[in-house]
DNA sequence: CGATCGGTTGATATGAATCAACGTGCGTGG
DNA sequence: CCACGCACGTTGATTCATATCAACCGATCG
């Protein structure tokens, strides 16, 4: 249904997704605290995906109407919005990339380093431990793989000294080494 | 390197693509006559992939501050660019759905029912015979597939009368089950 | 007329999926 | 406080979809 205003996440993680109706799903974009569902929704009223929480998450609800009208009358706003939407879909690109044409290691390799360079620009992290919520059912959503084929992906970094991970939180133990992975381009 | 200006396809078909060290290719986007290389592009010097044609081609150049300048003028111009990015999006969105989550016949199937509806909706189309310029090589590096692959899909979707295909043209002779392939959503 | 390009075909290999069992922590209700 | 159920992750065995390798074919073109 069409939908009358433009969320913002404050607060948490979030993830946008599309579910098939054979109950297969797909992680359109990791959201984390300062971003919109998605640019496209402020010019688009009926969304195609859907939004869900993967943590404790608020999030603000902003008129779409008054959101427009701001635009218009503060022209450097417009630039603002645009580098948000070059930013979603140079995102979408990437992960594009990934899905069609690289290696189960090399996409969460690169997951796992893509989330933590947003998380860095956006919070304080201490001695490279980060937050990490995701379970590893999303992060298979997220890179079009099985939760048991990312448990062992995940089993293999841990054991060749990669990361740690345990309870939510992550550990980059050898970032030239997940780099050497991941970075092919 | 930056680039001044931004590119409309006028006549042909073209690709967007990108390319790793490695040789492999992904395809971002099949760009026909009327598109946009890529909405990003129009507040983002510095491209992040690489465009190529597939036929005959001519593209016009705009400068973008001259884009830019018209649209400050032009409010209504706005809304237009922003429809134009929406698509774009969705349509990176689709793909993305399709390459994470979809088998090899679907994706083939979508590829082949998306392009054929884009051109339907911008050309003369003769009892269901389109132009289809596409190498299977062309196909693979859009569906995240072998060439070899994808060879073995058609020749499947051949055989069980979904779809003839000859020197650059393709017929749809059995819409119905190619849409039952290709239409889970 | 040979060379190149795109496509086809067969044999084989392999990365990832599937199926199934088990472990472990945790919240909840008895 | 215990017992149960549930969510999540792990592990092993096996299967399957797709990749890889290699040969060949037909059309096109200089």
């Amino acid at each position: 249904m069409p939908n009358e205003d433009v969320y913002i996440l404050c607060y948490g993680w979030a993830v946008g997704y599309v579910r098939l109706p054979d109950g297969r799903r797909q992680i359109l974009s990791i959201l984390l605290a300062g971003d919109l569902f998605s640019s496209k929704l402020i010019f688009k009223e009926t969304p195609h995906f859907a939004v869900q929480s993967l943590t404790d998450a608020r999030f603000s609800r902003i008129s779409r109407a008054d959101l427009k009208a701001r635009l218009d009358r503060n022209p450097n706003a417009l630039g603002a919005l645009a580098k948000v939407c070059v930013e979603e879909g140079t995102a979408a690109d990437d992960l594009l990339i990934d899905l069609g044409r690289r290696s189960a290691d090399e996409r969460i390799a690169r997951l796992i380093l893509s989330v933590t360079e947003r998380l860095r620009s956006r919070v304080v992290i201490r001695e490279e431990r980060y937050p990490f919520p995701l379970r590893q059912q999303d992060i298979a959503d997220v890179v079009g793989l099985t939760p048991v084929h990312v448990s062992r992906v995940i089993k293999k970094f841990r054991q060749t000294g990669l990361i740690e991970w345990a309870g939510g939180s992550l550990t980059i133990v050898d970032p030239v080494g997940l780099r050497r992975i991941g970075l092919v381009d």
